[in-house]
Formats: structure tokens, C-alpha cells, sequence
DNA sequence: CTGAAAGCGCTAACAG
DNA sequence: CTGTTAGCGCTTTCAG
């Protein structure tokens, strides 16, 4: 493909008989340029069809005016809707986003991490993948005097900004919701314990337990049942135990809590008469299941726009007493048909 | 925040008393350094915990290997499913994404072409906003030498690499099997003309007429009901026609079909049997809504896969016989139970 | 195989 | 207010 030579400042200020760095001046809005000589080049970059080479700008200044994000992927739901609303605030800002898939692999991850550091990038935001150990890869965006901002799946041990999801009170209230409805045995479907957010969500399980003075049954509760084909392997084994369970909360995500309602139906099982089933996220299909899927909102937009607004108040805020903040957002519990006995 | 001063090849030069220009080549991996040096700057490279600054890279070799995405909303399946396919792809050629969302709004699709174009993507890919009109800013594009690829939504005038899917066979594949399952009086629910998408679905719809001789009811093809609302709406009208029709193909998007399907619900009026429903795009919802919807499956993830092989081939190729390919993909009529009368 | 030197396009001192 | 100059970090001729 032939690129036809680009316009540059060099090109106006030839034919104005001017210096390049007026021209620059012109275009960037500086003060210390008349307005007559301004008004002239502005004129003629546009006649030219001028267009600022940013990458050189950033060389120069090195700042790119760009900002990193790192997700497993890209077009799952909670994910696509964070960096939607990251877009939003950073569009508004002039920044541009430039986005990697982990595809849930650290390998990647890192490799991630490596372009976007090589780029320069503003900033990067980042939300593990699931095999997450060793958060090296981070530690070393922050040596490099990158701002990093983790969100949701995050190193709870690395000092870095941080926005975070209430798991832990969004489960319990989720669980002492279905335990207010009469479920006794509840059974839990958990995800990766090296992730945070199902660490704090199993901890709110289990604190809802204690709350109403229920016991914890170990065979109740179900390792890495993240998919709706791991749900619905789950659910079955749950049903065919001597004492099945009588409620199912799917921490991992509203797909498995799918898989379990589809067992139930196959089963002939009533929900929620004989089983409830309570979900996680707020996936859309939640509100179409028959019945509706109880659930956890996580307000993933808002979080995304929370995310980006956090970088710029510290990118304006004061740099000598500046501090990691990390900002917690409620997650709503969604209360549909799935548990509601009464 | 503070920027700790970056090594750059001229550190590695310096301790190792060599040249930047070795250094470069040794990191460059070119044939014109021995052995024995290239391990030694590499090792020393490694300790001094180099990273290239792909800025200026970018800066003196005027390709800055990333790829720029415009579409209207991220956070649409199908959207999001295209650009994972596209990443797939280009990860693996070690090109980067900048993705940015024009909102379907043409004046913001301008400002992120205008972002694009100064970045000096590599190339650009572009599904236009919904209330496309002018190809100006496309044409802008291929004045300034950057590829474009459209796909999906696509200015049809314009000369440019194109990835489509052939909607109108789809819709007169969907339209004809309501036909065969006995549906007489169907109606379309249709989206913007000026999109060539809706143009060509609602072609298919009236060739599949025409095949079968059943006669073109004006007052059953229903405007601009996109979403869920406005395909509930304009059911709700359809369905209160003094002849109301035996079939819905919902040719704007599965949305528009739950909210036919729900208004069928609500009126008692029995799906598959009184009432036929088809939508568009596969998304997830349509296999376990009650009953489960005819749809289209339009293979996003493998369109993002072509669009970026599309590029790379075209990369490779030879520069004076070029062509703007156009590659059509088609899409697969699922059939479920909202269409099975039989 | 290695070194020297120029320059990608822009911005930002510093002079005037 | 405008011009001069240097240089961001890298690649790439051209010499040697």
C-alpha cells in the first residue's frame, strides 16, 4: 500500500514563510501567538488537509494520551460493559484506549503488559486473568513509573489503585436472602480460591451460615464450578446426594447458575418450591429464565466509568502526599423468582 | 506521578562500549552482528531491565503495528465477539488494538477516525453508526494511504476492502422456512434503510415472498423496531390488526424478537402455534427463552477473524495488481421452537 | 561485522 | 510575539 507523504509543520511553515515552531504554537492553542498570524495557519493546515503526527508528539513529550486495559476477554459481558464506561469518561478527555485479551492466561498476560509498557501508555488498568500467581508482571508497570489502576479480579497484596466489587456483603446478603426464605441447606458453587473476588465471595457464603446458626457442609460445597456445563455437572451431583441441597448459590456467575436451573427442569425439581437459585452478575438472560434468575448487579458501567475518573483525580491531584485509593463499589442484589418461596 | 528516567539503547551502548546502532540491530535480531555480541547485548539488556520505547520505533519506521477499531457500542455480542476474533488474529502478529465506539453517532465515528489517523494506525476497521449519511471521513481515510476494511454495516459506494455477511439470503432462508411451516401472513419488523444490513434483510424478506407468490402486506412491514421496546410496540400494533399476522420475523435483532415474544405471552396468543417468531444474530438469550427463537447465527468471532486475515493477506501481497477484496460470509439460520409448528 | 551520522515530526527551551 | 536550536529514542543508510 502506498502511503502518499503526510503534511507536516515543516510544510505550512514553508509555504507561510514562518518557522515550524510557530505553527506548532498555532496548532496547539499556545498563548504566545498573535491571533491574525494564528487565524492564518489554522487556515492553511486545514487547506493542506494537515494532520498532527501524534506519535511524534508523544516521542517528544512522552505522553501518549493512552490508556491500557488488560481482560480475560473482551466479549463477556461484565467486561465489554466496564471498558464501555471506561470509553466513555476517557473519550471525554482525549484519550484513547487501546485494549488486550489475557484470554484468562498469565503467559499472556504478562506479553500484555510488555506491549503496552512498551508503548508508553498513560496508564494501564487491568483485571487478572484466572490463573493468576505471581504478580511480577505487575510490579514492574509501577517500576517503570506507570500509573496502574487493578479492577475487580485484583493482587490484593500489591499497593496499587484499586476498584473493587463488596463480594463479600453482596453474597451474604444474597444468602441470607435465600436463608429469609426458608432454604436450610444451601449449597455453594465457588470459583478459583487464587482469585480474590471468589475468595471474598465464598467468605460472605459462609458468614451468612454463621449469621442464622447453620451448619457448613463441606459435601454442599462445589470447587471450580464457573461454566454452565460445570453448573449443571454440579447441580446434578448436588441432587443426587442421600440429602441434597435445597438452594444453590452459584458464585461463579449467572451461566451456572443456567446450568443448574436447566438440571432442575430436566430433574423435574420445582424452582424455587423445591430448589432456589441464585446467580451472579446480572447477565441479561437472567431476567428471561423461567423462572428469573436471582442475582448480583455489579454495576459494571458505572465501575468503568469509576475506574477512569480515578485516574484522572489522581493525575491532577497533588503528587507529593499522593496514596493508592481504593474505591468500593456496592454490588445489588437482584431478587427475582428463582428464590422467592413465599 | 514520577517517571524514572527509562534505559535506552544508548545505556546499553555505553556499558558495554559499543555503538547504538549494534545495539538496535542485536535487539533487532539482525543478521549483520555476530553471535557471540548479540548474546552479550541481549544479556546485558536483560539486567538492565531494557524495554524498547515502540514510540520511537513507530516515530522513524512510520508503522506502528496497531490496528485501529471503530464500532458503534463494545458492549454489543456482536461487536465484542468480532473484535475477539479480531484480536485472536492479530495478537498472534503482534499488533495491537486501539478500539474506539462511535455510539452510533456519525459525529463521534468523525473524531475517531480523526484520532486514528493521527496515530498512524496501520490500518483501520469500520462498522459505520447507525445514522451514517456521508462517507467523507471513510474517504479521508484512504486519501491519507491507511488501509480500510468496513464490515457488516458499510458504506456500498465506497471502493474498500469489505467483510459482509449476506443478510439478504439469510433473511430469505429464515423467511422461506416460516413459509414451509405453514405461515401465511408474516409480518417484518425492519431497521434503518439507511443501513444496508436492514436493506438487504428486508430485501430477502420480499424475495421469499415473491418465491412462494404471497402477496407484500404493507401495513405488516413495521419501521425502525430495533429494540426490545420497539419490537414489543409495534407487535403489540401488529397483533391488533382486524388481520393480524400468523408470523414475526424480527429482522433487526434478537431483542426486537423477545420483545414480540413477550408481548405474545402477555396476550395469550400461543408461540410457535398461533404465532411464528424469528430474529436475528444468535445472541445467547434465544436457546432458553420459553419457547427457544428461530434466530441467525452470523459467526462473529469468525468474521473478526477473517477481517484480520483480510488485512494481513493484502499486507503481504503484491502491492501494483491490488485489489479491494470484498469477502462475504454466510450466515446460519438456527431454528428453534418459536418457528416449529410442525 | 561495527561505527558514524542523519533524521522520523514534533515540542520546548532560549534568544531576540 | 517569532526564530533558532536541540533532542525525544530509535532505525538505517553509508563508510570502514
Amino acid at each position: 500500500m502506498k502511503q502518499p507523504k503526510r503534511v507536516t509543520i515543516y510544510d505550512i511553515a514553508k509555504k507561510l514563510n514562518l518557522n515550524p515552531s510557530s505553527v506548532s504554537r498555532a496548532l496547539n492553542n499556545s498563548a504566545n501567538v498573535s491571533t491574525t498570524t494564528k487565524q492564518l495557519i489554522l487556515k492553511t493546515a486545514e487547506e493542506m488537509n494537515y494532520k498532527v503526527n501524534s506519535v511524534a508528539a508523544s516521542l517528544r513529550t512522552g505522553n501518549n494520551q493512552t490508556i491500557g486495559v488488560i481482560v480475560p476477554h473482551i466479549n463477556q459481558n461484565f467486561f465489554a460493559n466496564v471498558i464501555a464506561g471506561i470509553e466513555e469518561v476517557t473519550y471525554e478527555m482525549g484519550y484513547n484506549l487501546v485494549i488486550c485479551q489475557s484470554h484468562e492466561s498469565a503467559a499472556r498476560e504478562v506479553q500484555c503488559v510488555n506491549t503496552l509498557t512498551n508503548q508508553h501508555v498513560s496508564c494501564i488498568i487491568i483485571s487478572v486473568s484466572a490463573d493468576f500467581e505471581d504478580p511480577g508482571h505487575l510490579e514492574s508497570i509501577r517500576k517503570q513509573g506507570i500509573p496502574l489502576i487493578q479492577f475487580d479480579r485484583v493482587a490484593d497484596e500489591l499497593d496499587t489503585m484499586k476498584v473493587l466489587n463488596d463480594n463479600e456483603s453482596a453474597a451474604m446478603e444474597a444468602v441470607c436472602h435465600m436463608i429469609k426464605e426458608g432454604y436450610k441447606r444451601i449449597a455453594l458453587l465457588e470459583g478459583p480460591q487464587n482469585l480474590n473476588i471468589f475468595r471474598q465471595r465464598k467468605a460472605g457464603y459462609l458468614a451468612a451460615l454463621k449469621k442464622y446458626d447453620l451448619p457448613i457442609i463441606p459435601e454442599l460445597i462445589v470447587e471450580n464450578a464457573w461454566t454452565k456445563e460445570l453448573g449443571a455437572t454440579a447441580t446434578r451431583k448436588l441432587l443426587n446426594l442421600s440429602e441434597p441441597p435445597d438452594a444453590i448459590f452459584a458464585s461463579t456467575s449467572d451461566f451456572a447458575a443456567l446450568g443448574a436451573l436447566e438440571v432442575a427442569t430436566e430433574m423435574n425439581i420445582q424452582v424455587p418450591k423445591q430448589l432456589g437459585i441464585c446467580g451472579y452478575s446480572n447477565e441479561s438472560f437472567t431476567e428471561i429464565t423461567n423462572p428469573s434468575i436471582t442475582t448480583i448487579d455489579q454495576h459494571s458501567i458505572l465501575m468503568g466509568k469509576t475506574i477512569a475518573q480515578l485516574y484522572f483525580s489522581e493525575l491532577k491531584s497533588d503528587v507529593s502526599n499522593h496514596k493508592n485509593q481504593i474505591v468500593t463499589l456496592k454490588p445489588e442484589l437482584i431478587i427475582r423468582k428463582s428464590t422467592k418461596r413465599h
